[in-house]
DNA sequence: AATAAATATGAAAGCGCTTCCATATATTCT
DNA sequence: AGAATATATGGAAGCGCTTTCATATTTATT
């Protein structure tokens, strides 16, 4: 048994007594615990090699004592950091970055993380990125679209050996896992949706072709179609893009026409609400005239008038999946997945999409 | 002039060469300055007492050497971290959040600060909190609202004596300064714009009235209408919630009677939106047969048909200004303003409005 | 010119941990 | 039984910085 000093012992008494949170360390833990910093510091980090009634005792004095280790000098001391990144472009819609960011949060709070936010764009030099990295020394970094495309981030992640899993990426790259939904799947079930209302005649606005997530939508569309022994006309296909007016534009070119579809397929919420303000200029009522769907069911999905239908990624599951997957590997010593982690989407009916009026 | 090690040179000569960056210390730098790590310190840290040449000689070598500090040492060593926290309650609408980040982050680069983000509600125990500000000894807090008006973090942040910033917090707190619009003067504007348009008999929807933020606009509304001689009627005044449900209700009451105002003033774009669906509804044409005015310009605001006049908050701005107050105290030793920060909103016009018809 | 005050610099002592190494004890294997 | 191995524990050396203290060098003051 070791033998308190008595200073050591004042000291805490002193603290404890006050009521002034006066740092408690690890050593005041080891005193009180009858054990060395050594010992201590195996307990705290789950290592072998404790005998139990030790490992009790140094949970117990560190409850009583309300430790709470220093994270800088557990950072400074081991070689890895408590901070988990979670790497941004320029927000992808606040929502879906505060989904993002309260799944991750969670899941870190779970595993005694904490989350750091950054933002890095298409124009961020690689020194900046990897200065970052070398600071923070992050132990696990989290990037959602479109961070998880940029190809200069990446390499300096890879460089840094910072463990990073990628939310909805367009490209697979070995090593790097990520945590997606089967857009192909979801987008098979919407036109399915359509087609099973009686719809023949379906358009379809995609969003940025660039990205591997809206082509295989379109994909899932066209199979879809086919499937069912639809034609697809091209007119009817056309691509968004991230302004209102664009969206519009798209809408516009397919329904103001002579021939127009009974259904509209947006590739996601904002382009179906441009469709829905062109067609109430046209004088097109929905669902009666025209059904419309979306994709995302952003809050402005439930909103709309009527409310839209439309699928809803798991958004704070996704990122809590990868902080998730991030944290495992610092506990548990775990490997990061190869293979892409696939979660369901979940399909929203709302008032937006009707049977297919008979003409 | 100090002499370098052959070991020291040999490792720094060698490191540079690969282009392996195996981290270089503060006393690389200082080997390569000819100066001390003291120094070295100094220079990095902008203390006096240091010669121009040599801070000169530590800056070339600091920068030859792509030399990153080692937060976690600096923090250890010294007491205070370069972890700004920027504390939520569940999130206060994403764009806003999105948009205080934006701003936040930006500051905090320029002051080599990064964003630690954290969630906290009502329900979280104050043990958690502070075990969390005790882990982190964040060096600054910006608090959004909800959190800002939380006495249970507020009381926290306190007792551990971290820095904090509050956004538009609903009531003042001595010695913690804050960041915010003049609501009551932008509603007074608002209002005063309906009543310039024509406009006799103008509705209000108030937000939750446990906001100061509320209760001034509320009051600037009542203000305008008494200056302009105009009477209010207590029936077109209503309180939105938070549920668009809720706000149809609120909208209701004021449209969907034989006598209705000719203009609306909605405390916040969601309740606007509420408006204008329930004026569809009702077939009320807007802007003909109603003006209706939000608050705060959503991306929604935009993208509603007619869009929305409404007013924009400068949150980007307000984020980066409470972050820029917290890291000056930091490096120029300034102290916190007592008094509230306020800052400019923009008033912006759309299709949303027009002259009051002349019935 | 002599003294006081301001300026400039480095050695060394930590900050609170983790981890390597050495040692001690308990268990398993010939 | 003794050797080989697994289990348990602590001492002490850092991790890379900041900061105190002592000391040296200038500059201002009488």
């Amino acid at each position: 048994m070791k033998t308190l000093s008595f200073s050591a012992v004042n000291r805490i008494c002193r603290a404890m007594a006050s009521k002034k949170v006066s740092k408690i360390t690890i050593s005041d833990v080891a005193c009180v615990a009858g054990v060395s910093v050594t010992t201590v510091s195996r307990v705290l980090n789950g290592e072998r090699y404790v005998r139990e009634d030790k490992k009790r005792a140094v949970l117990e004095a560190s409850a009583k004592l309300d430790y709470q280790p220093n994270v800088y000098a557990r950072s400074l001391a081991g070689d890895r950091s408590y901070l988990m990144g979670l790497l941004l472009d320029e927000a992808p819609g606040g929502e879906y970055l505060a989904g993002m960011q309260r799944g991750a949060m969670k899941r870190c709070k779970e595993a005694g993380l904490h989350l750091v936010v950054e933002h890095f764009d298409r124009s961020t030099e690689l020194d900046e990125i990897e200065s970052f990295l070398t600071k923070l020394k992050l132990s696990g970094a989290i990037l959602t679209p479109p961070a998880c495309d940029n190809k200069v981030l990446l390499a300096a992640l890879a460089r840094k050996k910072v463990p990073t899993v990628r939310i909805s990426p367009s490209e697979q790259y070995p090593g790097m896992p990520s945590v997606k939904i089967d857009d192909y799947q979801a987008a098979r079930t919407v036109t399915d949706h359509l087609i099973s209302l009686g719809h023949k005649e379906i358009g379809f606005i995609a969003g940025d072709l660039e990205h591997a997530d809206a082509r295989e939508r379109l994909s899932a569309f066209r199979d879809s179609m086919a499937a069912a022994g639809l034609p697809v006309l091209e007119e009817w296909i056309q691509t968004g893009r991230y302004l209102f007016e664009e969206n519009l534009g798209a809408a516009t070119k397919i329904l103001d026409q002579s021939q127009r579809p009974t259904a509209l397929f947006s590739s996601n919420d904002d382009m179906a609400a441009a469709a829905i303000v062109v067609a109430d200029r046209l004088n097109i009522r929905i669902p009666q005239d025209l059904s419309i769907v979306g994709f995302d069911d952003t809050p402005m999905a439930s909103a709309l008038s009527p409310a839209l239908t439309t699928v809803r990624q798991p958004v704070e599951e996704m990122a809590a999946t990868a902080a998730g997957l991030l944290a495992d590997i610092q506990s548990d010593s775990k490997r990061l997945p190869d293979a892409p982690i696939i979660l369901d989407v979940e399909f929203i009916l709302r008032g937006s999409t009707g049977l297919a009026s008979h003409n």
